[in-house]
DNA sequence: CTGAAAGCGCTAACAG
DNA sequence: CTGTTAGCGCTTTCAG
């Protein structure tokens, strides 16, 4: 005979952890087996789909467990099959905070899409610098089966670091030359070529680059400005440039402060549509007409875009490809598939900033 | 004798499934225990500090445990502790991939940073309008302790229900007189109160309303529209209100829709600084220029409301606080203590739109 | 203070 | 086709 059970449910549990209970206890897999008079093995075969149980049997019991509102603790049954449905999306350092930019939230809109069609559950997290190492963590600890990673930054050697480790990720960023991770990224080369031609061949000349060279898509970003520049005859003036921290609150008074050097320009290029719609509000607060006096060109194309005045030309990147591509990639690093990585095409959306 | 092992660990699993093996295999918490020659359940206390173990022998554990990079797996904790340490966070609609909303990412960001505080994961899911009975099954499964719903559009009964079928939720958005529900919330009537009587005492007379005034919260911002105008002896004339869906991707077609009525108005309340970006873009291309022939109010005062041309006068919710109420009312419900509410306060940000 | 043992809820051999 | 049985990796009595 076995000893009594060990552990006795707490009546009232003072932890500050959630209780799942809430007063009558949850149905279970037993329970339901027992009132359909068949075994756990059979009800868990009936719900997986199993096409050992007959469609007859299955249909009893897949409506008894509805009616009862019974679903399969997904917790246990993942631990016996030693198995994780949930992928791991983070932030890096405190962008989901500071960058309210709409392009980051489209970019995590379809990585959501693309884990649903895979039935896989996303558990987004923001992660600090100081907290690197949970990164790992969150995969050792068996709490997601990869990471999809957002925004590079400087992380680029830790990113290395962690497929040393074993730890499968993809990462949404800038394609750099040592990678080991796996990447999904626009075009950023080619985007800024393609922009600051664009400004060119409308009979821009002094053209000014707003952005982080520093980060890396706005590094590439700044490569293909330099192209096109290039390409022209043209010499780039460092006093043209103006680098700032990507997702600076303070954009605005760095775009104030470069304005009143007074440098001369006739374009300007920025990085982002954030950065490009406050450019607007600056010129226009100076009285320097978009595009009459100064021809303006964005990145990322979001929806505000078409709608400001005058409308921005920007570069289009299709976030839609973006999330499949983040999954596919990790899955393949999950499966310890070859390294990848995939360059979406950036276009040129003409609109009227640059006419 | 026990019988021998019933499953022998796949060499190499077909399924489309995440193995977290990944070659050699996973540490555990019996492979600490063997290595620092005591049980596991002395490792068990040791890694979760229990004052049972000796400080001298904890710390020999933990060491051991992070050089070898192990963690506790949190699935099999959970099991065992009846205890799930996830929070579901839920976008109701397709809004997170339509609504842009950069207001929306820093609700998300607040939440995302009030769980993480606490300990605790967030399960990130988008829910369609055919899937809605797998909100309630995201807690029945054991996945999350209770959902915290963004955006209840129309939900508002079936968020109702959830409560009645005792499924913990605390949901952002208005607080309806028949909510069942926890609510946080910005103080809407009073935001759109404080607008409209802002535009009022700069002498507009003629101010037009935009937002969907069937969707709760901008129902609210329209009675507090409607509150002062009433004070200030004001009828409201319905060819001034202009309602359409909140979040909608044709917002512009509405927009020129609407200016192509040639109402006579003298200023806007829109009920989102996206909204009211894009009445810039419209107006200004019809030469009415904002604040001299429109005064115009926004609402939401994301990043960009500062930096456009001209400012934006707005309406501020603090979000700040938003997420710390929503995860401070949801652990109330899954502790079944009684319903509460949280109403944030409006506060009026005058910019130049508006002078 | 520590270990043995039981079992969280489920799935998957294996043997009918 | 179905039930029995063992055990996923951990925590927690209970008995030293």
């Amino acid at each position: 005979m076995p000893p009594k059970t060990p552990d006795t449910p707490a009546a009232d549990n003072p932890s500050p952890a959630a209780r799942p209970e809430r007063g009558r206890k949850r149905m279970q897999m037993a329970d339901i087996a027992r009132l359909a008079g068949v075994s756990a093995s059979t009800v868990s075969r009936a719900l997986s789909g199993s096409p050992l149980i007959p469609e007859t049997t299955r249909n009893r019991i897949t409506e008894l467990a509805s009616s009862l509102n019974y679903r399969v603790n997904v917790g246990a049954a993942n631990l016996r099959k030693r198995d994780v449905q949930t992928v791991g999306v983070v932030f890096l350092g405190d962008s989901m905070q500071t960058v309210s930019d709409p392009f980051i939230l489209s970019i995590l809109g379809t990585v959501a899409d693309a884990l649903d069609e895979r039935g896989m559950s996303l558990l987004l997290t923001r992660m600090h610098e100081d907290r690197r190492h949970l990164m790992s963590a969150m995969v050792e600890s068996g709490q997601v089966a990869g990471l999809i990673v957002i925004g590079q930054l400087t992380w680029h050697q830790h990113l290395n670091q962690l497929v040393r480790d074993g730890v499968p990720i993809a990462v949404w960023g800038a394609c750099l030359d040592d990678a080991l991770y796996p990447v999904v990224g626009g075009d950023n080369e080619q985007g800024g070529y393609l922009a600051t031609r664009h400004l060119l061949r409308q009979g821009r000349r002094r053209i000014a680059f707003f952005g982080d060279t520093s980060h890396p898509e706005a590094g590439l970003r700044h490569a293909g400005y330099l192209r096109a520049l290039r390409e022209a005859g043209i010499e780039p003036d460092p006093a043209l440039l103006q680098s700032f921290l990507f997702g600076d609150r303070r954009i605005r008074e760095v775009i104030d402060g470069w304005l009143d050097q007074k440098q001369q320009f006739d374009a300007i290029f920025a990085s982002s549509d954030v950065t490009a719609i406050s450019l607007m509000g600056a010129l226009s607060e100076r009285g320097l007409s978009v595009p009459e006096q100064v021809g303006l060109v964005g990145y990322d194309d979001i929806a505000l875009a078409a709608h400001v005045h005058p409308s921005l030309t920007t570069i289009r990147q299709p976030t839609g490809q973006a999330g499949r591509a983040l999954v596919e990639l990790l899955f393949e690093a999950i499966q310890d598939k070859p390294r990848r990585t995939v360059m979406l095409p950036a276009e040129l959306i003409e609109r009227d900033s640059s006419r």
